[in-house]
RNA sequence: AGAGGUGGGUGUUA
C-alpha cells in the first residue's frame, strides 16, 4: 500500500485516470490515505462527481475522513459547482453545506486547509456572504488563505473589493507571493485598473516576481485588459523564457483587438523561440484572422496547423472557421464543413 | 510525509 498509494497519485496527475483506478481497484485493503489520493485524483482531473462519490462510499466501508479527505471533499464539491454554473440548481451549494456542517463536527473547520477549502468552495458556488463568514472565521489567515479570498471576490465579480483587500494585506503586512500577485492582476484585467497593473508590475520586478510564468503571462493579460498593451516583444525581451501560455496570452490581446499582424508577428516569434504550438493558439489565430477577413490566411493556418500531429483540432476550430466564412458570405464552404465535420457538432 | 488548501492562455454575440 505503501507503493502503490503514491503511483495512484501519480497516475491522477498525469491524467491516467484508469490506470489510477486500476491501482485503487487491486488494493485489499483499502486505507484512508488510499481513499483520498483517490479522490485527489478525480479531482485533478475535474471529476467531482467520482470524488463525492468515493467520500459517501468510503464511508460505507467503515473508514472516517480526516482533514486531508474533507480538503479533497471540499475541491470536489468547487469542481461540481463550477461545472454546474448555468445549467442547475444549486445542489453543489446543498452538499457544500452539509459537508461544511459535518467537517465542523468532526472538528475539522479550523484546519487551515479545510478552512480554505471550504471558502473557495462557496465562492464557486457563488455564496458571497458564506465566503465571507468563512474568511472572518479564520483562526489565522495565512498566504494561501488570503489568496483565495481574493479569487474568490474575483469569482464573484468583486473586482473592487479584489483591490481593496490588497490594500488590507498590505497593512497587515502579509507576505504576498506569486499566487497574489496573479490574482490581482486578474482583477486589474477584470476592472481594466491600468494604474493598479503598474504598480503590482514594479512589485512583482521588484520582489523578484516577474520571471515566474504564471505572473509574466498574467501580466500580459492585465495590460490587454486595460487596454494598454505593451509592445510584447519587448516585454519577451525581459524574460528569460517566455512560455507558451505567455505568448498565447499575448496572441489573446491581439485577436482581442483585432490586430490580425500583431498576431502573426507572435506567431514567428514564437518559431523564434522554438516554443511549440497548440489548440489554444490555433484558436486565437484564426479568430483574429476571422476578425480581420483574412480567409486565406485562416485557412493556410488552419490546414498547416492540422498536418501537425501533436495539435488535437476541436470543435471550437470548426467554429471559428464557420464564423471566417460565414463573415463573408462563403456558404458553399460553410455547407461542405458542416457536412465533412469530423465530430458531432454542439 | 504514502493523500490535502489559493493562483496563468482558448472561439461565436464585431
Amino acid at each position: 500500500i505503501l507503493v502503490c498509494t503514491p503511483l495512484l497519485s501519480m497516475y491522477g496527475k498525469c491524467g491516467s485516470i484508469v490506470e489510477a483506478e486500476d491501482v485503487f481497484g487491486t488494493l485489499p485493503h483499502r486505507d484512508i490515505v488510499a481513499w483520498t489520493a483517490m479522490m485527489s485524483a478525480y479531482n485533478e482531473q475535474g471529476q467531482g462527481e467520482k470524488a463525492l462519490k468515493l467520500y459517501g462510499l468510503m464511508q460505507i466501508y467503515g473508514v472516517s475522513p480526516n482533514e486531508l479527505t474533507c480538503v479533497c471533499a471540499f475541491q470536489a464539491c468547487a469542481i461540481l459547482a463550477d461545472t454546474e454554473k448555468v445549467a442547475k440548481n444549486g445542489s453543489a451549494a446543498r452538499i457544500g453545506h452539509a459537508l461544511h456542517a459535518d467537517s465542523s463536527f468532526r472538528g475539522f473547520a479550523s484546519d487551515a486547509h479545510v478552512g480554505t477549502a471550504i471558502l473557495s468552495m462557496y465562492a464557486k458556488c457563488g455564496a458571497l456572504e458564506e465566503v465571507e463568514n468563512v474568511f472572518n472565521g479564520l483562526l489565522r489567515r495565512d498566504t494561501v488563505a488570503w489568496n483565495a479570498m481574493l479569487t474568490a471576490y474575483m469569482d464573484l465579480q468583486q473586482g473592487l473589493n479584489t483591490l481593496f483587500l490588497y490594500k488590507e494585506m498590505r497593512q497587515q503586512c502579509v507576505t504576498l507571493d506569486d499566487g497574489t500577485m496573479v490574482c490581482l492582476l486578474q482583477a486589474c484585467s477584470l476592472i481594466g485598473s491600468l494604474e493598479t497593473t503598474r504598480q503590482l508590475h514594479f512589485a512583482a520586478v521588484f520582489a523578484g516576481y516577474e520571471q515566474i510564468p504564471s505572473v509574466s503571462s498574467t501580466l500580459v493579460d492585465a495590460y490587454g485588459g486595460c487596454g494598454n498593451m505593451v509592445d510584447a516583444s519587448t516585454f519577451s525581451n525581459e524574460l528569460c523564457e517566455p512560455d507558451l501560455v505567455f505568448w498565447t496570452a499575448c496572441l489573446c490581446v491581439y485577436s482581442g483587438q483585432g490586430d490580425a499582424m500583431a498576431s502573426m508577428v507572435i506567431l514567428e516569434e514564437m518559431k523564434l523561440a522554438s516554443n511549440k504550438v497548440d489548440e489554444v493558439v490555433l484558436t486565437l489565430v484564426l479568430a483574429s484572422c476571422s476578425h480581420t477577413g483574412l480567409v486565406a490566411e485562416g485557412l493556410e493556418y488552419f490546414y498547416l496547423m492540422n498536418a501537425d500531429r501533436s495539435i488535437s483540432i476541436n470543435l471550437k476550430h470548426y467554429g471559428i472557421l464557420l464564423d471566417l466564412f460565414g463573415r463573408v458570405g462563403d456558404f458553399k464552404r460553410i455547407f461542405s464543413i458542416l457536412e465533412e465535420l469530423p465530430m458531432e457538432a454542439d
